[in-house]
DNA sequence: TGCGTTACGCACTTTCAGGTGCCTACTTCC
DNA sequence: GGAAGTAGGCACCTGAAAGTGCGTAACGCA
């Protein structure tokens, strides 16, 4: 018999779907590079402050310049949480005033050779949904 | 003169990142995809029910039934703002009720293709930064 | 005749990522 | 001796994304 109601088999469907998206790779994925500042951390660290370098460590107050705009606070909580994930390494050098300086894991680099394909769809194919987004508001408004 | 204190080359330089940040493509196309609903969604419509099938258009019911979890506000409005950005088309069928089927476009399946690129790295690497993750927070706490 | 389905719209509320401001201890330079 | 740099910590606040709940118009079915 059939005695369940649409709107059980729903919370019974929903039930089962939150489990998977609690746990799809993709999905974790996708929260962890899209934070604010972590794909520009990535960058920095892994083509140099011109962009269009090779990987290299660089320093807290480097950092800190080079991302003009990203408070003290969050450039702390996202390496932290770089380092936490094992993407970037901390390395503290006990001089004058200590100097700690940051640097892409083996894992980090690996993403940020993604975080490359990420960038290249979007160079060539970003101009073209912001052509499609004004079409649309002119057509609709 | 270098009469400038640190403070006031910073606000300048502030100034001319927020600009960047507000055109670089790479960061639009992460608010792009970053949405809660977005991947799984392009996923859909890519795969198949399935998510290991051929891209067909799909009905709006049947989105709702295969991502339960999602509230129908929050599909109605995703699906909207794919569709102004080009990247699914939707098709209304004047039957019965109204039955609206929605599909990727060329722009959007080229999307997928990249975002199952993303899903690999995923799958093969998002382990390793939770083992990571799990290891520095009983080293630390 | 009243309930279900289809594809939404609208208003209210919650949640939290991110921002702002203020604090630290140590040191060196002017 | 006051300002500035170095690498942060802590507390509060806000805006935007997402969730919740209810209404709709047309029809079909029992």
């Amino acid at each position: 018999m059939t005695a369940t109601t649409a709107t059980q088999r729903t919370a019974v469907a929903t039930a089962g779907y939150d489990a998977f998206m609690a746990i799809c790779p993709s999905q974790k994925l996708l929260d962890r590079i899209s934070g604010k500042w972590v794909a520009l951390i990535l960058a920095a660290l892994g083509s140099g402050p011109d962009c269009a370098g090779d990987p290299r460590p660089m320093r807290y107050s480097e950092l800190s310049r080079l991302l003009a705009g990203i408070s003290q606070k969050m450039l702390t909580q996202t390496l932290r949480s770089l380092e936490r994930d094992g993407l970037v390494s901390r390395t503290v050098t006990p001089t004058v005033p200590v100097t700690v300086s940051y640097e892409l894991t083996d894992l980090g680099l690996s993403l940020h050779q993604m975080m490359r394909g990420l960038k290249a769809w979007a160079e060539t194919h970003m101009d073209e949904v912001f052509v499609n987004r004004a079409t649309y508001e002119n057509t609709t408004a």
